[in-house]
This record gives C-alpha cells, sequence and structure tokens, in this order.
RNA sequence: GCCCGAGUGGCGAAGUUGGUAGACGCGUCGGCUUUAGGAGCCGGUGAGGGAAACCUCGUGUGGGUUCGAGUCCCACCUCGGGCACCA
C-alpha cells in the first residue's frame, strides 16, 4: 500500500453513524410506500417484549434479520420491515409492586427507550406502522376475536385442573410450564382446579400438523409435532361390577394386547373414583387423592419415583378375555390424557409391569416375539409379535390383531378406533392486571354474557393499586367490576381476568400494514398487498409457544373467513442462542451484555458484522467479545480502500476481477441462506486484495464491496458510497449482478493423487483432457517416486480437480 | 427412556453431488513502520520428524464401504435442544 493512502482520514464510526441515521430519520428512508413499481415484500421480525433496555441477545435477533431485510430490498422489492412492542406481561407489573410506577408509565419508558436503541442500531424500520398491544385500539381486537371465538365455539369456559404459578399468582398454558416450571420465573407449577377460559386449539390439531408449502426448518416442525403428539389407537369401555351404568373407558394404542389387561388404573382425578370406590377403601382411597393433589407436578411426573397406587376395591370385567380385574388409582395416569383412565397390560408396558410388581399383580404374557407361550417374563415386551393366550385372535400377528380387534369393539358397540393428542386446549385466562381485559360479564339472570361488539373495547382502567397478593388486582377495583348486564340491564359483574399476552402476539403481523385503522382489526386493502408474511424471523425458544399459537389464530381466522390464507409465515427462520455465563441472555435473570460499550468503543457496524461473523446464526453461541477487534480491523481496511482516489485509466487485473465476481456470487448466495459468517468471510478476503491492487479492477471491486457490505454495515458504506461520487443513499441502490462465466478460472490445479493420497499439483488450462493431465501427472518426479516402477492399475479422472494413479498393491 | 442436532487447530469457525481438511477471524510468534503510546503493514502458525526438499500422523471412539471419507453405512461415547409415567 502507498504511503499517500497511509494519510488519509481515520475511519471514525462516532462522527458517521450518528449523522447518517439522523439523515435516513429525516428523509424517510426506511418508510415503505404501499404501491410501488417493486413488487412487495412482506418482512417480519419477532418484535420484543420491552422490559429493560435492549441487550447483545436482541442484537443479535434485529440485526441479521435487518440485513437480510435491506439486502432484499436491494434485490428490488419494496420491503416492509415493522416493528412494534408486546407491551403487556407480567414484568410491567411486578415491577410496579416492586417500584410503584404504573404498568403503563414503565411501559412507555422503556418503549422510548427502545425506539432509539433501534436506531442507533441501524435498522431500516418503517415507524408509522409500529403497532404496540397495551393501547386500546390495539388490544380491543383481541376482545372482538374472543367474541368471534365464543360464537364459533372455539372458546369456552371450563373448570379444569390448570396449572398455578404460586409467585406469578396466575394460571399458565401447559406451553408455559417448562420441566414443571413457571416459563417467566421458574417457580414450581402447582396443579388447581379453577374456571377458567380456553381456546380450542385442540379443533387444529391435525391441520397443525401439517407444513405443507412451507419453508421452515425441520426442527421447529419436529418440535411442534412432538408437542401435539398425535396418537392412533382405540377407545374401549369395561363395566364395573354392581354398578349398572359405570363404565370405564379408556384409550389404548395397543389394542392387541387387550387380553392381558390384568387391571384397571384410574387417575386420582378421575370422575367415577369416588362413585365406585368399596366403604372399606374409602379412607384410603382418599387420604391418596388429597396427596396426588398437593403435589407438584415434578414430584408426580419423575419417572425414577417407585410407583404409588391404591386400590379400589371396585372391579371390572375385560370382555374380552373374561376376566374379572381389579379397578387401581394411581397418579401415573394422567387425568389430562386419553379418558384418565388405562388398562393396564403388565406385560407389554413398562409402566404397568412396574405397577404390577409393585403391588403383586397378575402379569399375563398376550404378544410373543417368537410366537411361543412363556411362562414368566423378566420384563415387559413391548415389541411386535404373534398373539398368544388371546381367545380367537391367538397366532394373530400384532399388526394384524390392533385393527380386528378394535373393529370387534366397534362391532359390539363398547368401542372404536380414536385418534388422541397430547396438546391441550389452549388457557388463556390469567389473574394478572396487565393484560387485554376479558370481554364478559355475569349476570344472576343471564349467566354469561358476551359484551357486545359495538361497546368494545372493555378498557382497562388506570388506577389500580398493586400489593403483589390476592389475586388479579382488576377484581378490587368496584368500578371496574361492578356494570350492568348487556341483556337484561341488571346488576352484573365483569370477569376480571386479562388474557395472556401470547394472544396479543398470534395475530399482530396482520396490524402493521396500517395499525390505526379503526374499523376491523386489519385493513384488508392494504393487508391484502403485503399478507401473508414472507419471510419471519426469531428466537428458536418461540418454537411452539408463539408460532402454533399464531398459526392456530390463523386458522381460526380463515375459517371464520376473515383471512383468505391458512398459515401465517410461509418461510421462518430461527437464531440460535446467545449464551452468557452458560445461560440464555435474559434481563430478568440479570444475565445480560449491554452493547452500549461496544457500540461506543467500535461502533454500530462493527458490532453489527461482529453479531453476524462469530459463527452461524441459527447456531447460537457463547458471548465472547475477543474477536470483534477483528471485524473492526476489516472496517478500517475497507474505509482505506474506500477513500483511495479513482483511477479509470490502466490495465484490468483479470484476478482481481475475476476474484470480484466470485465474492458477489459467493455473498449473493450466502445471503440467500442466512450464512452471514461466510459472506463477510467472502468480503474480508476481496478487500485485502483490493489493499494491493490499483487501477479499474480495485474501482469495481470496492464500487462492489460498498453495496454488498450496505446491508451488514448500513453506516460506513453510506458514508463511502457518497464520498465515492454515488447518488442517492446507497440503501436504494440494485444489488450487484454477477456474470458466472465470468467467476470461472482460466487455469485450475489439479491435485494428482497416488492411491488416494496427495503427492502432487499441477497447473492445468481449465477443461483440460484426462490424457493431457495424465502425462503431466506421471511425468512428476514425485508421482515417480511414489508409484516406484509399481503396474499403473487404474486411473481415475475428475475434470479440472484430481487425477488418482491406482497402482497394484 | 424416546426424537432431533452437533463433536474439526490454543479459541470462534470454513469445508458443494464423497475429490487439496482447517477459508475467514481471534490469539500467538517474527519482521517493517512510528519520538513514544496506540494503530497500521508484511510473513509464519494442526501435531511429530528433518538442515532442507520433503515424510508420517491428524476431523469424538471402534469397525465398514470406496481408487479416495470430516462428508456415506453400523455400533458406541460426549455435549446441546425438544418431549417424557402420554397409555
Amino acid at each position: 500500500m502507498t504511503s499517500e493512502t497511509n494519510k488519509t482520514e481515520r475511519y471514525d464510526p462516532s462522527a458517521i453513524e450518528p449523522k447518517w441515521q439522523e439523515h435516513w430519520a429525516a428523509t424517510r428512508l426506511d418508510e415503505t410506500p404501499d404501491d410501488s413499481d417493486k413488487p412487495n415484500y412482506y418482512f417480519v421480525t419477532m418484535f420484543p417484549y420491552p422490559s429493560g433496555d435492549m441487550h447483545i441477545g436482541h442484537w443479535y435477533a434485529i440485526a441479521p434479520s435487518d440485513c437480510q431485510a435491506r439486502f432484499i430490498r436491494m434485490k428490488g422489492y419494496n420491503v416492509l420491515f415493522p416493528m412494534g412492542f408486546d407491551a403487556f406481561g407480567i414484568n410491567a407489573e411486578n415491577a410496579a409492586i416492586d417500584r410503584g410506577i404504573h404498568p403503563a408509565e414503565w411501559t412507555e419508558k422503556n418503549m422510548a427507550h427502545w425506539r432509539e436503541q433501534f436506531r442507533s442500531l441501524g435498522a431500516s424500520i418503517d415507524w408509522r406502522r409500529e403497532v404496540v398491544t397495551c393501547y386500546p385500539e390495539y388490544y380491543r381486537w383481541n376482545q372482538w376475536m374472543f367474541l368471534k371465538f365464543l360464537e364459533k365455539g372455539l372458546a369456552y369456559r371450563a373448570t379444569a385442573p390448570v396449572n398455578w404459578c404460586p409467585r406469578d399468582e396466575t394460571v399458565l398454558a401447559n406451553e408455559q410450564v417448562i420441566n414443571g416450571r413457571c416459563e417467566r420465573c421458574d417457580s414450581l407449577v402447582e396443579k388447581k382446579d379453577l374456571t377458567q377460559w380456553f381456546y380450542k386449539i385442540t379443533e387444529y390439531a391435525d391441520e397443525l400438523l401439517k407444513f405443507d408449502g412451507l419453508d421452515w426448518p425441520d426442527r421447529v416442525r419436529v418440535m411442534q409435532q412432538n408437542w401435539i403428539g398425535r396418537s392412533e389407537g382405540a377407545e374401549i369401555e369395561f363395566p364395573v361390577d354392581g354398578h349398572r351404568d359405570a363404565v370405564i373407558r379408556f384409550f389404548t394404542t395397543r389394542p392387541d394386547t387387550i387380553y392381558g389387561a390384568t387391571f384397571m388404573v384410574l387417575a386420582p382425578e378421575h370422575p367415577l373414583v369416588a362413585t365406585i370406590t368399596t366403604p372399606a377403601q374409602k379412607a384410603a382411597v382418599q387420604a391418596y387423592v388429597a396427596a396426588a393433589k398437593n403435589a407438584s407436578e415434578i414430584e408426580r411426573t419423575s419417572a425414577e419415583r417407585p410407583k404409588t397406587g391404591v386400590e379400589t376395591g371396585a372391579f371390572a370385567t375385560n370382555v374380552f378375555s373374561g376376566q374379572r380385574i381389579p379397578i387401581w388409582i394411581a397418579d401415573y395416569v394422567l387425568a389430562t390424557y386419553g379418558t384418565g383412565a388405562i388398562m393396564a397390560v403388565p406385560a407389554h408396558d413398562e409402566r404397568d409391569f412396574a405397577f404390577a410388581k409393585q403391588f403383586g399383580l397378575a402379569i399375563k404374557e398376550v404378544v410373543s416375539p417368537d410366537g411361543d407361550e412363556h411362562p414368566v417374563l423378566e420384563a415387559a415386551y413391548t415389541g411386535d409379535g404373534r398373539l398368544v393366550r388371546s381367545g380367537p385372535y391367538s397366532g394373530t400377528p400384532t399388526e394384524v390383531a390392533k385393527k380386528a380387534i378394535a373393529s370387534e369393539a366397534t362391532r359390539t358397540g363398547i368401542g372404536k378406533p380414536t385418534v388422541t393428542y397430547r396438546l391441550r386446549d389452549w388457557l388463556i385466562s390469567r389473574q394478572r392486571y396487565w393484560g387485554t381485559p376479558i370481554p364478559i360479564v355475569y349476570c344472576a339472570k343471564d349467566g354469561t354474557v358476551p359484551v357486545p361488539e359495538d361497546q368494545l373495547p372493555v378498557v382497562l382502567p388506570r388506577d389500580v393499586q398493586f400489593t403483589g397478593r390476592g389475586g388479579s388486582p382488576l377484581a378490587k377495583i368496584e368500578s371496574f367490576v361492578n356494570t350492568t348486564c348487556p341483556k337484561c340491564g341488571g346488576r352484573a359483574k365483569r370477569e376480571t381476568d386479562t388474557m395472556d399476552t401470547f394472544v396479543d402476539s398470534s395475530w399482530y403481523m396482520y396490524r402493521y400494514p396500517d395499525p390505526t385503522y379503526d374499523t376491523f382489526f386489519m385493513n384488508v386493502e392494504v393487508a391484502k398487498k403485503w399478507l401473508p408474511v414472507k419471510r419471519y424471523t426469531g428466537g428458536i425458544e418461540h418454537a411452539i409457544l408463539h408460532l402454533m399459537y399464531a398459526r392456530f389464530v390463523t386458522k381460526a381466522l380463515r375459517d371464520m373467513g376473515y383471512l383468505w390464507f391458512g398459515e401465517p409465515f410461509l418461510h421462518l427462520r430461527n437464531q440460535g442462542t446467545i449464551v452468557f455465563n452458560n445461560r440464555k441472555m435474559s434481563k430478568s435473570r440479570g444475565n445480560v451484555v449491554a452493547p452500549d460499550e461496544y457500540v461506543a468503543r467500535y461502533g454500530t457496524d462493527t458490532l453489527r458484522l461482529f453479531m453476524m461473523f462469530m459463527g452461524p446464526w441459527t447456531e447460537g453461541n457463547d458471548w465472547d467479545a475477543a474477536g470483534i477487534e477483528g471485524t473492526r480491523r476489516f472496517l478500517n481496511r475497507f474505509w482505506t480502500v474506500g477513500l483511495t482516489k479513482r483511477a479509470p485509466e490502466g490495465a484490468r487485473n483479470a484476478d482481481l476481477d475475476r476474484m470480484t465476481q466470485k465474492t458477489i456470487q459467493k455473498v449473493t448466495e450466502d445471503l440467500e441462506a442466512y450464512h452471514f459468517n461466510t459472506a463477510i468471510a467472502a468480503m474480508m478476503e476481496l478487500t485485502t486484495a483490493t489493499l494491493h491492487a490499483e487501477g479499474p479492477s480495485r474501482d469495481a471491486a470496492v464500487d462492489a464491496l460498498v453495496l454488498l457490505l450496505a446491508p451488514f454495515a448500513p453506516h460506513v458504506t453510506e458514508e463511502l458510497w457518497q464520498r465515492r461520487g454515488g447518488t442517492g443513499s446507497v440503501h436504494l441502490q440494485r444489488w450487484p449482478a454477477y456474470d458466472v462465466a465470468a467467476t470461472r478460472e482460466a487455469t485450475v490445479t489439479v491435485v494428482v493423487q497416488v492411491n488416494g493420497k496427495v503427492r502432487d499439483r499441477i497447473e492445468v488450462p481449465a477443461g483440460t483432457k484426462e490424457d493431457v493431465v495424465r502425462a503431466a501427472a506421471l511425468r512428476g518426479q514425485k508421482v515417480e517416486q511414489a508409484v516406484a516402477g509399481k503396474a499403473v492399475d487404474r486411473i481415475v479422472f475428475v475434470p479440472d480437480r484430481l487425477i488418482n494413479i491406482v497402482t497394484e498393491r
């Protein structure tokens, strides 16, 4: 490099970055028109929950997404990249309890700060379209959807054993219980019987299993499919002895083993328990039921724990074997799965086997791997085989017997083939203040009455006391609770629970196109230009919760005629997790790294670039800033070459021209695949190459680099674009094109192997024929030595790549 | 226990249909430049051997397929994620 360029102005991001941020805001660069001569492209990244400040984990989510949006924009699309705030939630309420600040105020303060941080990050967001879920203009549509779901039977109120977080003092959906603990605060979750509102997501279980036409990561699909947990089998009933009308209905995936059902087990919560328990067993059963109720989910579901249970004293008849079998209760049978009752087949189910051993119950082999009967089983045999001791079915293979026995049960009217899901309905009630009020009124005369649509929104009252104890704060506000019945006008009380905040985020992407539209949840005319979301990005931690709820709500709205598509997000990519101190970065757990220090020291562009260079985005990484110097040095070099004077006269440099073409190709393809790290590596190589070059080829390389780097480092590229004489913003330029023919090398290195080991390398013109390469290869001394006079057995030739000489051995 | 994913230098990582393992970056070593500090530039850097040309070994472990395996197959180990007494 010349001494002249060495003395150029230093790269100072603190002088460049705020300047361009202001300029872009003033010129409304990031505002996306609804109509443009370019095709529309809707790109959404998950909106944040504005608690505290933006940390490195947020940058890792947002910066690469912004890079992607900018890239698509430069490729010639009119990209809508909006942002908003998932503003309801328990953190705001906890702040109110701890610091006496109103949740609304706390949230506003945070959002104001977040908007600043988004700007300092250089995110190209159209802020005119901001969506904030805690505003009545937004959440009224949560309420409206609730009423529509209610009309369609997709919302219902039921008493059920629900997950209760004792610390947050609210119920939780199944999806929000992680390993028996609260998703937010990690408290051990308890079971409680409560009357709550549910959304009937199970109605869509089968459709949610399908991902046809979606470009989603496999792991997310698999996670959702596991969560939904479809099992095929049969529901069959056995009569209870001495109770004329009592039958126990159970679900089984193994009807072929029915002759081996030697006892039955009910969940402690099963409604028949009280009815069928004999007087002699009453005390023991009641004690067991009480104990099961108090046990935490963790205790109950620990597979290590020995089986417990109590006899009810009652008996059922195994209709197939004709045997009289005892009925037990045990907590290894779950009230919430299947029918809450099982036929126990100890010979062919590990849990039933353990239970039978524990309590000395009969174990009867009915499936045999070899077709022979075995007097004693050491363990449950859960594989396939032929039936034994199974009356007319003996000798039948299990797969055949499954169907035969299920249809026999159907024929005799005691059962039918059934599909069961692990998925439970979505419990949306929360006993919290900072959420969407559920638009329901309870009237002594008319019962549960929905608030009429024209009275929406039911506004969340401002004036409220936070104590952190004693249930929903709304229940204590008399002016809110006491109302009149919409039907009879008499005195009535409002529902005081609010909605799960996942309701808010299940449809926000439909609000962005026109967030102020006040006659419908979305402005169809505008939304038609954008929906559905073409690309969606966000954290892998939402693989089940948010993404499944959004799919469900979309399908429900479609079936009500409000949407013209059934999947919200056509294309999905998830970033991995940023781990710090061996844990996910999280404000609520006090485990965060702030970006500010790095922005001050290295600049936004460097930090953005570093986040994308660390490793594959979809894999996540441990946070370690050690390498950030490298990305800054890269931008220093880029700055230096960017400021070199143009040299239009002079000879072209074919090697550099080819490298430029290859780099454009590489960066383009890598960005399509979200491989930010390797795209940056390629740009680093080209930048280094330009340092030693001059003339028009160098200028062309640098011109290309300014454009290629623009989505990654928007500020420094804008500055250099201007200084190099560009017109308009660099971010409005067309993405550089490449010519595949121009990326091809004139000469190639062909590897010469002898028996698969590399012995030599030869340079030949691309496309050289085998005989020429062979002759050149055999001429080499190294090859001659390796061959050592042995006869050549055969030669493997891969054009432009390698030639392998195989000798006799 | 079941279902995914991953194990590559001191570190973060690259690696098309099987075809030059370790691109790019950090760190480190050497050199140049600078009054100094910082920064910058050039070069080396998987391990072992050799004065050198080169040679041998090397992608979690053990087998296998192949002219050729980080890549494919089988078994196992470790880590990460999801599910879990789900009948």
